[in-house]
DNA sequence: ATGCGTATTATGTCTGCACATATTATTCTG
DNA sequence: CAGAATAATATGTGCAGACATAATACGCAT
């Protein structure tokens, strides 16, 4: 019988131990929350919390009556935190600044009215160019849906950009990301300052709110780019 | 006085609702957990769930004794999957197939050895191409600590992939992944089927059992790769 | 005014209990 | 024996109360 196991992040601790010594291999039903309770002399709540802990990162399948079982492909879960570009840059230490190449109303191509789903209304076309001590960071490829992101259409973006302006103004409740790479064109290598055919970071995202699209953004990285997360 | 909000789902999603609709504005002290309790007429502990709930989501912070304010900027905190290549590929509803195409016990670059802290030791290189319907779809190249993957010197991998056999045998603790982007080299081109210099997506994962590494590996995939996340 | 100790307060967590709900096992019935 | 009704069981959730802990506010002494 363990003993002094009675916060539950002692026993999350405990039960990631087992997992990974291979007590509990992956596949095996463990104890349920009741008995694994008076093992640990806490109360069944405790367990529960622990588990459910454990569960969220992957490492646990729990069903009801089922019981628990160790998950057999813990499937890595990264979280990747994207924050805005200004505090990106400035986390690394170095100066922000942004320039706004473009800003006009105008109908979308194809692919984003039909990412967005707003048919053949007319999107706020934004693109802007982010730098880091001077240096081109991100190139910025933006449309905004005037009908999801209220006073929009009244913003120049060129103070305050794009990007930090929706994320005040504009809530959104989903969106979807797709990360990819991309070989620079001969526009973009100008705004850039890279070679042409360079390989790229790119970033999509889609935001939402309710059913409604807010906005499109693709983010060019400068050569070299890498994002990170941690398991 | 809102009522019927008796469960902590419930609860959340009026939570959800306040800051969406800026009745809760960015930056804002919202009510503490006792005030919400007797507005929605539930138990503290609910509220708490639900609360705790949105901050996880990273909505909203929370400080002991300072209180619960909206998340100035909402880290988008995007969880991707990163599941095996071949439940990938099979979720694509493609045939998964993969090919050794070397194996043997090397001293790594410094890249490598540095990343991994493994000094001079000799690691187990193995490099391996993933096909989904015949057609490469990402080039794995690893390194394997011995010391952090028992039994890894005795498998042949060519049947069991590494990345499988890995994931079965080699439990971790955590680890951290690098997402980039790739130009081919000539070399690279040849073994996917695609043409040199074009721009293609890269991961790179280490991974940790505690103190000790227990493989590095290089995911090349195959062009036109995206990776999907949402929000 | 300045610095330090103390009181206050909001969140964090544990407990013991109860009931809800999903899912599996079992029994009953035609 | 098939299929439906029913029981059993593990997790999910709610509640009230208690104490723990961190961070702030306040007041006191210097």
């Amino acid at each position: 019988m363990t003993k002094g196991i009675r916060n539950w992040q002692a026993v999350q601790q405990e039960v990631l131990r087992r997992i990974n010594a291979r007590e509990w291999p992956p596949g095996a039903l463990i104890p349920n929350e009741a008995d694994l309770a008076t093992e640990f002399g806490c109360a069944r709540a405790t367990v529960n919390r622990a588990l459910r802990a454990v569960a969220e990162a992957g490492l646990l399948d729990r069903k009801r009556r089922a019981g628990t079982r160790v998950a057999l492909q813990p499937v890595a879960r990264a979280t990747l935190s994207i924050a805005v570009i200004r505090q990106e840059v400035e986390d690394k230490g170095a100066r922000y600044d942004h320039r706004l190449l473009e800003r006009k109303l105008a109908r979308p191509p194809a692919t984003v009215s039909r990412a967005l789903k707003t048919g053949a209304a007319a999107l706020l076309h934004v693109r802007a160019l982010h730098f880091a001590d001077d240096v081109p960071y991100a190139l910025e490829d933006r449309w905004i849906n005037p009908a999801g992101a209220a006073g929009a259409l009244d913003q120049p973006f060129d103070t305050t950009s794009a990007n930090e302006w929706l994320l005040e103004h504009a809530p959104y409740t989903g969106g979807d990301i797709a990360l990819s790479a991309h070989s620079t064109t001969a526009a973009e290598a100008q705004e850039l300052g890279c070679a042409e055919g360079a390989a790229l970071f790119a970033l999509t995202r889609n935001t939402w709110n309710g059913d409604t699209a807010v906005t499109r953004v693709r983010l060019l990285f400068a050569h070299g780019y890498a994002m990170q997360a941690d398991l």
